[in-house]
DNA sequence: CTGTATCCGTGTTGATACTG
DNA sequence: CAGTATCAACACGGATACAG
């Protein structure tokens, strides 16, 4: 009778015994901690800011309740996101990534770099407003963007992001943005049609995505993403 | 009764429904990819170069037969593994990365750098010599390893490698060198205390590994692997 | 010897309904 | 809104049997 392969991860608190690969890999390490169904892209709903259990869920269609539970205590256990309550007056419970947390963002570039060259990738299905802003600090062409300094603002879905453009990299925050040189609105998708899919004019003209400000300006921005070429 | 989320990735093809996220989001399609447990460590055991069933299963210690049969289709199937039958004579089959699979590396990369900070990886585990050979070009410091040119002969498990420090990189091929500079020999463990434990006096002393060659180098390679700091 | 297929016990996942 | 309970379907891992 074999050993069971099963090591316990929470160091000697009762809970659920997890499985392991028992691996000293680090990237084996990283597929214990956040190798479980959903739990990277629950990570993704919570990078730009703490949400609550029902916003984690609106970007992650398809998942269940009771998982999003699961995934929210393993993710807590590993040190990757802390629950939070905020004051008595709105007093409720929100979700964060922690600092290590935070930094997790390569591996969500790197995948996410590699998995647009699949000839399966199909842009045309939902995209949450946090997959499109990391989809922008992935995408972004350090050469063709450098030189460039600029202050846009993003509102998407009824959140507003300020990001702001500056020595070939772009920096997103949450929270609107006083006097941008330009400001984007719409949803997650049709911008991203905009950025990606060179629709800037035609989806301006048909009203899903609003531009205001400096438009020269918009114009080069959707240029500073190329998407690489497919593989195969 | 609503739609079942499972889309079909095989495209018309007969064969099994795969379950998807149906997000446009690239990280959510790499996870569709290569997010199935085991994938990226068969992938990870593929990286230098073809290997049988069997050798591929000797670096994944838990995987069962069955479960290597279906990530190997699936991998073949999403284009990131080829099956390959060597001609007559040795008459037998090899998987091996696509090219486009080969260049998953930066994923490895990124997990693995984030993942070691994790207060809870254990690097006393078993490791693979796949995997060593990915740490050495994820954990090398360009900055200490600029301006060293070297020929590095590895030796582990009764497989070579060549390993070429240049230009603050390190090149890794299968394969025996020719006139090394130093040559390295013992487990994938071994070879891991000295380069992360700072235990090479000590291994070679206690012939846990050998070194021949130039010995000066020796010590400075083992500093040119340093371990980030860990979170938390 | 190298893989593949099938059976089976168990654990994980996900849809639905339900509670504080 | 933020989860819990329940149950069915599926995936995993072990064993074994089979095919080239």
């Amino acid at each position: 009778m074999k050993s069971e392969k099963i090591t316990s991860l929470s160091g000697g608190h009762e809970g659920k015994q997890r499985r392991s690969y028992d691996d000293a890999c680090g990237a084996a390490h990283a597929l214990d901690l956040v190798g479980e169904r959903w739990a990277l892209l629950v990570m993704r709903e919570l990078f730009w800011g703490p949400k609550r259990f029902s916003d984690i869920r609106a970007g992650l269609p398809g998942i269940s309740a009771n998982v999003l539970t699961q995934r929210l205590e393993g993710l807590e256990e590993a040190g990757i996101v802390t629950r939070r309550k905020l004051p008595p007056p709105a007093s409720m419970q929100v979700y964060e990534l922690t600092e290590w947390g935070r930094e997790s963002e390569p591996i969500f570039q790197a995948l996410g770099r590699w998995a647009v060259r699949s000839p399966k990738h199909d842009p045309s299905m939902p995209l949450s407003t946090s997959s499109f802003l990391l989809s922008l600090r992935t995408m972004i062409d350090a050469k063709r963007a450098k030189g460039l300094k600029a202050r846009i603002g993003l509102c998407l879905a009824e959140e507003t992001f300020m990001a702001v453009l500056e020595g070939g990299e772009i920096t997103i925050k949450p929270g609107p943005l006083k006097k941008p040189d330009l400001t984007l609105t719409g949803e997650a998708r049709m911008l991203a049609g905009a950025v990606y899919g060179g629709q800037l004019a035609a989806l301006e003209a048909g009203g899903q995505i609003s531009v205001e400000g400096d438009k020269a300006l918009a114009e080069r921005f959707v240029t500073l993403f190329p998407l690489p070429a497919k593989a195969g």
